[in-house]
DNA sequence: ATGCATGAGGC
DNA sequence: CCTCATGCATA
């Protein structure tokens, strides 16, 4: 009966149903192409040493890196001009996968296995968290009043606007400052981070709607893609700027309950099997169909579970906290 | 803050 | 099936 479905607010179309930023998708496969090793090659060493790869991971896996040194020192800022994936040698390199016998001795190149993938995001940054900025719960505006709209901000150039080309200042670190800056006013503004989401839904901006929670933490601590960045920030900026501005004019405001609504629930993989995981995908980041399969079956996963994962893993290394280019 | 998931767009 | 942007559910 709830056809109103607490999301999309205004009912688009599938067909019109166009992407936030339209721009993101810059040349991103032509990237993913120059990484593919040759399919031959890939099949030879799969083909031939199947058995003893599946083997070794779960073998990886079992023994288990107890110490759990971390180190990881994940390098090449490589910024082509066609896009700006911020790409770690790390996919490449594991695809380029030379030989077992290599494997057995050293498992690549890095300083450490690629077992964290998990870890890689880790260590953002909670400086302003434990800086004593506990968030409030809804927005009750208790508002610690101290004055300084434009003392914290520098001077903001707002590099947008080429009409005949996008060629906005891509600078990682402006990105960066920025991201900072931002979550500082936010949160002295009294909002949480699906506050600021639900309300971008209010700028009506063109082909911007509501962002989630999610999305919001992952801007402020940089763990989206580049582009994403980028495309994100003049939304937010928008919306920060507006924010300050109505509440010079209306300190106080209400605040609405929210509802309560269940949904899907999350599906955990077990520890050992992430770490068998962990294992494979440092043996090889993009695996076959028949190769998740066989992954799936061998740890009593389904095989989209595992395809998912192996998704989600790579996105993660491709997050631009390691792309920051100094 | 982050893990697993969906869906659009693209070969 | 992949990548990418994004979100729900949860630790």
């Amino acid at each position: 009966m709830m056809s109103m479905d607490a999301k999309q607010p205004f009912a688009v179309p599938a067909a019109l149903q166009e992407p936030k930023f339209p721009s993101l998708h810059a040349g991103a496969d032509a990237m993913r192409r120059v990484c593919l090793p040759a399919p031959q090659l890939q099949g030879n060493i799969f083909g031939s040493f199947d058995e003893s790869l599946l083997a070794r991971a779960e073998a990886l896996a079992a023994a288990d890196i107890a110490p759990h040194a971390k180190g990881h020192h994940l390098h090449a800022p490589f910024k082509p001009d066609t896009a700006f994936h911020a790409m770690s040698g790390v996919p490449c390199a594991a695809a380029a996968l030379p030989h077992p016998a290599a494997l057995a001795a050293h498992p690549h190149p890095l300083p450490h296995p690629a077992l964290d993938g998990g870890d890689l995001l880790e260590h953002l940054s909670p400086s302003l968290a434990v800086a004593g900025l506990a968030e409030p719960p809804a927005l009750p505006a208790p508002l610690p009043p101290p004055p300084l709209p434009a003392a914290a901000a520098g001077p903001l150039p707002v590099p947008v606007g080429a009409p005949g080309g996008p060629a906005p200042a891509a600078d990682p670190r402006e990105l960066e400052a920025f991201a900072e800056r931002f979550k500082q006013r936010r949160v002295r503004l009294g909002v949480t981070q699906a506050d600021v989401g639900a309300a971008l839904a209010a700028l009506k901006l063109p082909g911007v709607g509501s962002l989630s929670q999610s999305t919001i933490c992952r801007f402020e601590s940089l763990t989206l893609s580049h582009n994403n960045m980028t495309a994100l920030r003049p939304v937010l900026q928008a919306w920060l700027e507006g924010a300050e501005a109505a509440r010079r004019a209306r300190p106080a405001g209400p605040d609405p309950p929210p509802g309560a609504e269940r949904k899907r629930r999350r599906t955990s993989i077990a520890a050992p099997e992430r770490r068998s995981l962990e294992a494979y995908f440092a043996l090889q980041p993009r695996p076959s169909a028949e190769k998740i399969a066989a992954i799936a079956e061998k740890l009593d996963l389904k095989k989209n579970v595992v395809r998912v994962w192996f998704c989600n893993q790579r996105q993660k290394q491709k997050r631009m906290k390691y792309s920051a280019v100094h």
